[in-house]
RNA sequence: GCCCCCAUCGACCAGCGGCCUAGGUCGCCACCCUUUCAAGGUGGAAACACGGGUUCGAAUCCCGUUGGGGGCACCA
């Protein structure tokens, strides 16, 4: 049997990071043992579906790298792949459900059930349905049907247990008493959630349905439908939830939550790729691991039971550590854009340059606008800085000293720079802190920045003496 | 309230009855390197939730307690 796995998304909003996750286990295990990764939009959910959310989940996704061999944009002979074109296949298994007395007609309506369970709750009873309409006679049938009341199709579900073998959480049982007869079908004639995707599921041939675990109370429900339409019972794998550090669902609270605000926030697409896959899942060591081996090595049954929790600093390591691998042209290509959108026009020959010194430096690529300032525009050096590191006693001398030096060196590269620095530095007796963190902030600006010598390099003669000449009449 | 699931350093992962004096990674602390900030190097603190079993032997198996999470819609 051909294995097919599938990543469901319902686009009311951006993608979360926690389903994202999922995904990712689906596209890694479909990858893994050479099977189909499909991807099915769930948008029959109206009043939240827009559009909008739509693209950019489908771009979110292909960012990432999960690609899907069968879905929207890109067909499949199992399509249609929107929730929202298999209506008509929902409806038909419905009304197949209701012809062999699976389900039946149900003339409750939804204020009646309201009410009935707000009372149950009051009374701490349970809340479900009691299933009063599964006995209803042929007269009261006949009644309700004559005075036109309309009426939803209810699953009856069947007397024993619902048993499945869960890939991540073993052998889960449910006492079907457990579960009330739920409605599957509207009274509009269209289908709910859980018909929904058992006809989607089986009829797009999905073998294993790796889910998040809020999803195993629905499982019962799911599995009973897929025996009571005749269907192959697909294997369940249920991951936990992502979480945050205070062990709730990963929300806005705890900051970026969809890998939109995560590439926002400049982070590479491997990086995080590589983080999702190592949250609930991991190997004996290794932490930094391509997308060939983590294929390689994922396995669903090791996805652990227990929920993650989501450590935005270890994150950011990685994400370091990506950059740290990446080459000149590379570096340059991803920090342009983020150049560009804070205002500062670089020269490409002199980014290239500037990239080995960035690349050590920077954990996300929206660090690089404040490394980079310095050498592509203007700079200010603020009261606060200037008192805190210009107001020593010998920095006046010193800055003098350094602008005398320059202006004789023959070629303007890094070495010659070093030489005059370091002259000056020596000449006056200082250490090395003492002397080059004045002269850093006198040229950058700023007490942090790439290495001294490279920066001065890269900023030409004629604007460091420039600086160092304004800086000079801060300090008199 | 009822049902289901979960439980190793602060966090992520390793451990699948003896190799555990519980290992790795992030973070944290210290030191080294050093022109700032990083990066890199070395070292350190830091965990088997608790109580009962089973067994010659338990982090590993079983039961309970506690704690956490999820679900109980004419939402998905």
């Amino acid at each position: 049997m051909t294995v097919r796995l599938r990543a469901a998304p319902a686009p009311s909003g951006e993608l979360h990071v926690g389903n994202v996750r999922t995904f990712l286990f689906n596209w890694l295990h479909a990858r893994h043992i050479g099977g189909t990764f499909i991807l099915r939009i769930e948008d029959t959910d109206k009043k939240r579906f827009t559009e909008a959310a739509y693209e950019s989940a489908l771009r979110d996704l292909r960012w990432l790298g999960l690609d899907w061999d069968e879905g929207p944009k890109t067909g499949g002979e199992y399509g249609p792949y929107h929730q929202s074109e298999r209506a008509e296949l929902h409806r038909q298994a419905g009304l197949r459900l209701l012809a062999e007395g699976k389900a039946y007609r149900c003339y409750c309506t939804p204020e009646e059930l309201e009410e009935r369970r707000k009372q149950a709750m009051a009374a701490k009873k349970k809340p479900g349905y009691d299933g009063r309409c599964s006995r209803l006679s042929k007269e009261e049938m006949a009644s309700f049907e004559a005075e036109g009341r309309p009426w939803a199709a209810r699953f009856r579900v069947p007397e024993g247990k619902s048993t499945w073998t869960d890939l991540v959480l073993g052998d889960v049982n449910f006492d079907n008493q457990e579960v009330d007869d739920f409605i599957i079908m509207r009274s509009d004639g269209t289908a709910l959630y859980h018909l929904g995707v058992v006809v989607d599921d089986a009829g797009m041939k999905i073998s294993h349905v790796i889910r998040g675990d809020d999803h195993v109370t629905n499982t019962p429900k799911q599995i009973m439908l897929h025996e009571a339409l005749g269907n192959i019972v697909p294997e369940f794998a249920h991951v936990p939830q992502v979480f945050g550090p205070d062990h709730k669902r990963y929300s806005k609270r705890h900051g970026a939550t969809s890998i939109a605000d995560f590439r926002e926030m400049g982070f590479l697409a491997e990086a995080l790729f590589n983080y999702l896959a190592l949250l609930g899942w991991g190997t004996a060591d290794d932490t930094i691991l391509s997308k060939s081996e983590l294929i390689e090595k994922f396995s669903v049954e090791d996805v652990h039971a227990s929920p993650a929790v989501l450590d935005p600093k270890k994150l950011e390591w990685m994400n370091g550590a990506y950059i740290r691998k990446l080459s000149d042209a590379r570096v340059t290509e991803l920090v342009e854009p983020w150049l560009t959108k804070n205002g500062i026009s670089a020269d490409r020959e002199v980014l290239l340059a500037v990239a080995p010194l960035l690349r050590e430096r920077i954990k996300r690529l929206d660090e690089a606008v404040t490394y980079c300032a310095p050498i592509f525009r203007d700079i200010q050096i603020d009261q606060a800085t200037a008192e805190k590191w210009l107001a020593a006693q010998h920095v006046p001398e010193l800055l003098d000293r350094v602008a005398a030096g320059l202006p004789d060196l023959g070629n303007w590269e890094r070495d010659g720079i070093e030489y005059v620095l370091r002259g000056a530095q020596e000449k006056m007796g200082l250490n090395p802190r003492k002397a080059f963190q004045p002269l850093f902030v006198a040229i950058t600006g700023s007490p942090v920045g790439l290495p001294i010598f490279d920066a001065i390099a890269l900023i030409g003669r004629e604007r460091t003496l420039e600086r160092l000449a304004h800086a000079r009449s801060l300090t008199s």
